[in-house]
DNA sequence: GTCGTTGTTGCATCATATGCAACACCCATT
DNA sequence: AATGGGTGTTGCATATGATGCAACAACGAC
C-alpha cells in the first residue's frame, strides 16, 4: 500500500539471507543506488540493520529485541509458563508451546527436558507444521474451509517413513485430533523422538495455543509417553481456566 | 532519513510493548488515522504485524522468522557452535556466545548446562552490558575513546553488592580484562552465577565475539570454576584460528 | 599515475504519501 | 427500533517528500 515502506521492508528477507553491499540491495530491489542508501540509513538508524566493517548490510541486534519484546508479552504465554514449569518437574521430558498465525506455527516458550538428550528447537522457529502434535491441535480447530485451504497450501515433506504424506491424510488426522481433543506425534518429524499434546482454549472455546511433551525413544517409549496423556491434558485445561478467566469473555 | 518509512517502523517498538488499535498508532505516530492504516497495512502485507481478533495490531510471526534467520547466518556463530557444543560435554556447564553491536552485547548462541540448575538467558536477549564477562571481554577491544565514551553512557544498575557500581570502575576493569585476555563476572548478575570468558578474534586480531563459561555457586565454587580457564582460552583460540582461515583477511 | 568500483550528496521533477471528509459498521444506550 | 458514539475504511485533491540523475568523493587495483 506505501511503496516507500514496502520496499524499505523488501530489504529484511533480503539480507536475511546473507549480508549484501548498497548495490545489490539496490539492484534487488530495482531503484538507484541512491534510493536504496536512503533506505537502509533509515533502518539502521531504527537498529534492524547493521554495517559491518566492510560496509555491508546484515539484520541487526533491534530486530532480536523486538521479537524478544513481543513474545514476553504474550499473555498466554505468560500465564501457561508456571504449569510448563511444574509440568517438566513432574515428568522432566522437554515442554513447548506453541501458537498459530497466518499460516504459520511457532514455539513462544519452551521448557528443557531434565535428561541429557535435548531436541533441536528454538523459540521463535517456525513448526514443522505437517506432523507436530501441537501444529495439528492448532489447525483442527479452524474452520473446515479453512483447514482444507491451508492443508492444500502446504508442502509434505517426509522427514521420516511416519510424515504426514499428504494434504487427505492431513485433513484426516485433523478431524480425528479435533474429535479426541489431544494429538501425538511419532516419530513424524524426528525418527526417534514423540510428542504429546493438548489444546489449550479461550473463553470461547477456540483454541488460542497448544502445548506439548516430548521426549526421545532412548528415554521413555511411545507407550510410556502416552501415560502422561491424563496428565497433560490436566495442565492444558488450568491454563484454559486461568487465561479464560483473565481474558474478558468479549461475547460468548 | 525517509519519513514514511521511519514512521512505519517506530510502529514497531510501540506495539512491542502490548498491542494497540488504530487510533492509539495514529495517535502516538501523531498523524491521521488513515495514514497509520496504511502503514499498518504495508507491515501486515509483510507479517511483521498481526491483527488478532479484537481488531488490535501486534507484532507478527515474520519477526521471529528474520531474527531466527538472521542469526543462524552469522559466521562465527556457525563456526563455533561445535566447538562450544564440545566444551560443554567436557565440562558440564552453560556456555554462551555473544557479540558486540552499537552499544549492545547480545548472545547470539548458548548451549544449556547438564546440570538441573539452569539460568535464565536467551538468545538474542541484550547482555547485562557492565556485567558480564562477555560484555567485558566485546567492549574491552573497542578503542580507548569509544570505550569511554560507551561507559559514559551505561547505566550501571546494581543487580549484586558486586555489580560494577560506575564508569570509572567500569573502565578500569576493561583495561584489566584488555591486558589479560580473560575476564570474568563474579556474581556481578546473579548472587550465586559465576562465569568466565575468552575473546574470539578475526584474522586481524579484532575481537568479533566472546563466550563464556557460567555456573552457579551450588555446582563448582568460583575458584573451581577458574581451573576451566584454560580450557575455555583453548577452545577460544580455536575458534579463532578456525574464524580468521576462512575470512579472507580484508588486509592485516 | 589512471582507471574502475562503490558510497555519498544536491537538486529538479513529479510520483506518492498525506489529511480531509464522508461513509460503513458495530455496540451500547434509550 | 431508533439514535448516537466509537472505530475502521475509502476516494480524492493537494503538496510534501521520495525519486533518479549526474557529479563528486574515497578507495584499491592495476
Amino acid at each position: 500500500m506505501s511503496q516507500t515502506v514496502d520496499r524499505a521492508l523488501s530489504i529484511l528477507p533480503l539480507l536475511a539471507q546473507g549480508p549484501a553491499d548498497l548495490g545489490q540491495v539496490a539492484e534487488r530491489l530495482g531503484v538507484h543506488k541512491s534510493t536504496a542508501l536512503r533506505l537502509l540509513r533509515t533502518l539502521h538508524e531504527h537498529g534492524l540493520v547493521y554495517r559491518q566493517q566492510d560496509q555491508r548490510y546484515r539484520l541487526g541486534a533491534r530486530l532480536f529485541a523486538l521479537a524478544q519484546e513481543a513474545v514476553e508479552n504474550l499473555d498466554v504465554r505468560e500465564i501457561a509458563h508456571p504449569h510448563l514449569v511444574e509440568l517438566n518437574e513432574s515428568c522432566g521430558h522437554t515442554v513447548h508451546l506453541a501458537v498459530y498465525e497466518e499460516q504459520e506455527v511457532l514455539y513462544i516458550d519452551k521448557v528443557e527436558s531434565r535428561y541429557p538428550v535435548r531436541m533441536y528447537s528454538r523459540i521463535g522457529k517456525p513448526v514443522a507444521i505437517t506432523v507436530a502434535a501441537v501444529a495439528k491441535l492448532l489447525l483442527a480447530d479452524l474452520s473446515e474451509p479453512e483447514r482444507r485451504a491451508v492443508a492444500e497450501k502446504l508442502d509434505y515433506p517426509m522427514y521420516t517413513s511416519r510424515s504426514t504424506p499428504n494434504a487427505g491424510a492431513f485433513l484426516k488426522e485433523l478431524t480425528v485430533v479435533r474429535e479426541q481433543g489431544w494429538a501425538t506425534d511419532l516419530g513424524g518429524h524426528e525418527e526417534s523422538i514423540n510428542c504429546i499434546g493438548a489444546p489449550i482454549r479461550g473463553a470461547d472455546g477456540r483454541v488460542v495455543a497448544a502445548m506439548s511433551v516430548s521426549a526421545p525413544n532412548v528415554v521413555v517409549t511411545a507407550e510410556e509417553l502416552l501415560t502422561l496423556l491424563p496428565l497433560v491434558r490436566r495442565t492444558a485445561d488450568s491454563i484454559s481456566r486461568e487465561y479464560s478467566g483473565t481474558t474478558r469473555p468479549e461475547k460468548a
